[in-house]
DNA sequence: AAATCGGTCAACCGCGAGATA
DNA sequence: TTATCTCGCGGTTGACCGATT
């Protein structure tokens, strides 16, 4: 048995939002609320629209402070760090910057930064493009040098790590106190390095890494998750635990602390006595969860990553 | 001036996860 | 435990628009 459509695709409305739509599902949210339930939405608010297609329209366009236009150098660098960290988790990315949207982030990624990213790397380059339809982004502007510093220099070939990212400014503050946090996507990381590579990014604070909490409410839904630390938590360790071992004392450990106090998920990562975090610990990469990365992310036809799986860990590095 | 091409981005689709009955 | 429903995510599509031929 297939699966039930989510509502009756003869009598809902595709296409462009009018301007009418969109004052309608405007004023309702306003006045009401999602009510927690999007498919009901549409009706209630007097709209032949599907409720799947009321909510992306809320999230990517209609609800308070979300930022169109230009994105900045700094915001390059973020997604550029966090795309080389986590890949193509759109929505966390989102939520480290405010305003911002996952289908923003993803249009600017898949269109524009990623081949601003391979420019400043080659910029006289003879990489073939793999597909008669990718058009070498000859015309492109190139990557600023400072972003293409940043993120050229995340991979070191010597060492087979990636490196250069300075975890004081790549990762802005508001990182630190998103609502969506990683700890809740222990998918995010595939692997020990990866983990371990993310983890060090986060400032210790007596002890404690930290996630959540702070005010900050990027999450693309817009909802807001308050975290609350220290009393009350229920220490639920759950699926992950990270082991740095670079720049820290050998095999530190830490833990994720997850569970829900009063209603709330609260999640927490927690280390064992006498950590520390040096003014640069490296990003470390295993090259094959590079490499997989890149595969994975080479998927798409018009994906400029293209690469071929036999070639040398040199070549890896070329399009990073 | 018209046709074609290429880039951008809003919107759609299908799937997995989580919640609930 | 299972079935069903909704939400949220990431990949993809296609309309639109400006540039080029």
């Amino acid at each position: 048995m297939g699966r039930a459509p989510c509502c009756d695709k003869a009598n809902v409305k595709k296409g462009p939002w009018s301007p009418e739509e969109d004052s309608k599902l405007k004023e309702y949210i306003q006045k009401y609320g999602t009510g927690g339930n999007w498919i009901a939405l549409p009706q209630k608010a007097g709209l032949k629209r599907c409720g799947k297609s009321c909510r992306l329209r809320w999230l990517n366009y209609l609800r308070p402070n979300i930022k169109h236009g230009e994105f900045s150098d700094e915001e390059d660098r973020i997604i550029c760090a966090l795309f080389a960290s986590i890949g193509s988790r759109w929505s966390i990315i989102a939520a480290q910057l405010p305003g911002r949207t996952d289908n923003d982030i993803k249009n600017y990624w898949n269109t524009k930064l990623k081949k601003k990213l391979f420019m400043g790397m080659h910029p006289q380059s003879e990489r073939p493009f793999q597909s008669s339809h990718q058009t070498p982004p000859f015309q492109t502007q190139p990557l600023s040098s400072s972003l293409y510093k940043e993120c050229s220099s995340y991979y070191t070939s010597t060492t087979k790590s990636f490196s250069g990212l300075d975890p004081s400014t790549s990762i802005p503050p508001s990182f630190l106190s998103s609502s969506t946090s990683l700890a809740t996507h222990p998918s995010v990381f595939q692997t020990q390095e990866s983990r371990a590579s993310f983890m060090q990014y986060y400032p210790v604070k007596e002890n404690l890494l930290m996630f959540g909490s702070e005010g900050s409410c990027s999450s693309s839904d817009g909802s807001c998750t308050q975290i609350s630390y220290g009393r009350g938590i229920k220490q639920e360790v759950m699926a992950f635990q990270g082991y740095i071992s670079d720049g820290l004392e050998e095999n530190q450990k830490f833990m994720l602390n997850y569970g829900r106090n009063g209603g709330e998920n609260v999640s927490q990562w927690a280390e064992t006595p006498h950590a520390y975090f040096g003014d640069k610990v490296p990003l470390e990469c295993d090259l094959e969860d590079v490499k997989q990365l890149v595969i994975r992310s080479n998927s798409g036809a018009n994906n400029l990553f293209n690469v071929d799986e036999s070639k040398t860990a040199e070549k890896v590095t070329y399009f990073y």
